[in-house]
DNA sequence: TTGTATGCGTTATCAG
DNA sequence: CTGATAACGCATACAA
């Protein structure tokens, strides 16, 4: 086998026109500084007794031959990766890329590194975390993107998996952003304003909007309000901007749209714009999300604010602690949610910000 | 070594409270089929002649035990990763987040998967490129996050590197978005509406921002006007809404401010609301990248366009082109940029989007 | 404290 | 067409 470090021929084989360099291997290193491998691969990571001299030795060699352990042979013999999986629909929002950046840092902070996939406009998404699955030791997975049915073959497999706003599934540790009394409270300011008439906007089975329209629901059942079901509702500008011209013809005009998230508020406030309503005036506008146009919009956005850094965070930590075997059960976690009131829920004379 | 396919003791051995499952191996599946792992390898990927006959026993063998290459011995294997890293500052506005989403696009259909690295906020910015380049086959580097030296020497250790929105650096290849030409047809239509005292807000010494300021400055100097140089800001709305502030107080106050990117431009309109000042009237100010809150902001916001998305597919074709050494030469591709007039720069009778 | 030998899971060469 | 076996690069029991 190894007798002798690379029978021959090594080195400087950097074959292939572009960078097919191999760097140098831990045998030349062990041959430089006149120690075996073992004796290397313990003083270079600290695990197991180690000589001054021969640590010395050791380190010079690395130093001279610029000795980075390939990764690749550290993760078969490891039997990790030492990557985990994040898999999201887009980053077209703000949502999205916020809570993924926080768990980057997070993941990063832990000696990992992260693997993306997005799925919006992906045909073959089962595929595609299924390899996604075996090149990671874990991974965290946003809601309205992976069917159950998949969740739960991961989880089957062993992987840890945490998801992110999505309905549970056996198995996996489950986080998300308070939905349903923040929509209350939410509601409940509309209903101080002496809207009656609500108009949901977008919709999605089991998932977190479908805790917020409980809240909104609820509320309205305390003033004897039924409100009609979501209107469906591309969760876009556009797609909110078509579903909002439809609503804004009826007989029975809404005088408040309640929209899944901040983007489909952006939406209708446009089509509100092109039929000529004044807003606040005419009719109210809610979004969810608290993104960076729903302050500039005009009128400025009422919404919710996420904690979407720290839901990043928290999902690294969560993630983390099921990889490393840290923890066993598994945990459901909400973190706290602010409503956000700005102008286009009507006026409000005093404060403005 | 291998004689007996494990001496003992496997399968069901999931050690670890948690996912530490290890699936089958190609040796077992070699087994149940009656075959070598060569002929079970040879099948699956279709390398080299199988018989009928072996080929269907593996398969059988494969569905049965759910068998699937795990990923680390398939990387030593091969010598590589199967991965491409790319580099950017945050993920804050739509700009990084759409090119780093058509990045993971195209490089997916490549059969890669992309492994992230935000470097905002982070201290330790050069042994975290350095531990991502030991974890792909190639990397693509924003402009603002990784100093020159670092990737001439990444590009000097054999990885391929694309650099995106970046001053080059020999041996890598550069693509970016047109800026300076654009920056001028824009600076036109600024004097066309009788501006006269600009103000440039935002710099980067060599990004892909000095470039945008060169083409203000060669349109203006037609006009026999030199510009103040650029006012430094953080590029971020609040950063700009500072410094802002601070030029809308001057004597002389300009009568334009270019901003370097929309979410400064944002900014800008904030400070000026909060100082009375009409936009466009009192003062106009034009942002670049048309994100989404440049359309809803009121007065909607005069910028310029990038193709973002296929910014970051053409990253990920050039990368591709480099890491399997199908193009062996370095190119520097500039991809066209589009003006898009709305009311922030004054007033256009006509047409209004 | 050190070195030897073996395992990690595939790929691919080369002799049948 | 098939199988034995040498890489791939590193970690680590185990013996010395």
């Amino acid at each position: 086998m190894h007798d002798e470090p690379r029978p021959e021929g090594q080195a400087d084989d950097r074959s292939g026109p572009t960078g097919t360099s191999t760097g140098p291997t831990i045998y030349e290193v062990a041959e430089r500084a006149g120690v075996s491998i073992a004796t290397v691969s313990r003083a270079l990571r600290g695990t197991g007794p180690v000589s001054g001299r021969s640590r010395e030795k050791v380190l010079k060699a690395v130093e001279e031959l610029r000795f980075v352990p390939n990764r690749r042979g550290v993760s078969l013999a490891e039997g990790r990766h030492a990557a985990n999986g994040v898999v999201f629909p887009a980053l077209s929002g703000p949502y999205y890329a916020e809570v993924v950046l926080g768990y980057e840092e997070a993941t990063s902070e832990l000696g990992q590194s992260v693997i993306i996939l997005s799925t919006d406009g992906r045909g073959d998404v089962e595929s595609l975390v299924r390899d996604l699955a075996g090149r990671v030791d874990g991974m965290v997975i946003f809601g309205r993107t992976v069917p159950d049915e998949t969740v739960a073959q991961l989880v089957a497999s062993g992987l840890p998996v945490v998801l992110l706003a999505r309905t549970p599934v056996e198995g996996a540790d489950t986080l998300s952003a308070e939905n349903t009394a923040t929509a209350v409270r939410l509601t409940e300011h509309l209903l101080a304003h002496g809207h009656r008439r609500f108009a949901l906007l977008g919709d999605d089975a089991g998932g977190d909007i479908a805790e917020r329209w409980d809240g909104v629901r609820q509320a309205l059942a305390g003033h004897g309000i039924v409100p009609d079901p979501p209107v469906p509702s591309e969760f876009s500008v556009e797609g909110a901007y078509e579903a909002a011209q439809a609503l804004l013809k009826t007989s029975n005009r809404p005088d408040v749209i309640v929209c899944a998230d901040d983007e489909m508020a952006l939406g209708v406030l446009l089509a509100a714009e092109d039929a000529g309503l004044d807003v606040p005036g005419d009719i109210a506008v809610t979004g969810w999300d608290d993104i960076m146009a729903a302050r500039h919009a005009r009128p400025a956005l009422t919404t919710v604010r996420q904690p979407m850094r720290e839901l990043g965070r928290r999902a690294a930590a969560a993630l983390d602690e099921l990889v490393t075997g840290a923890r066993t059960d598994r945990r459901h976690l909400i973190l706290p949610t602010e409503l956000v009131i700005r102008s286009s829920c009507g006026s409000h004379p005093l404060e403005d910000q």
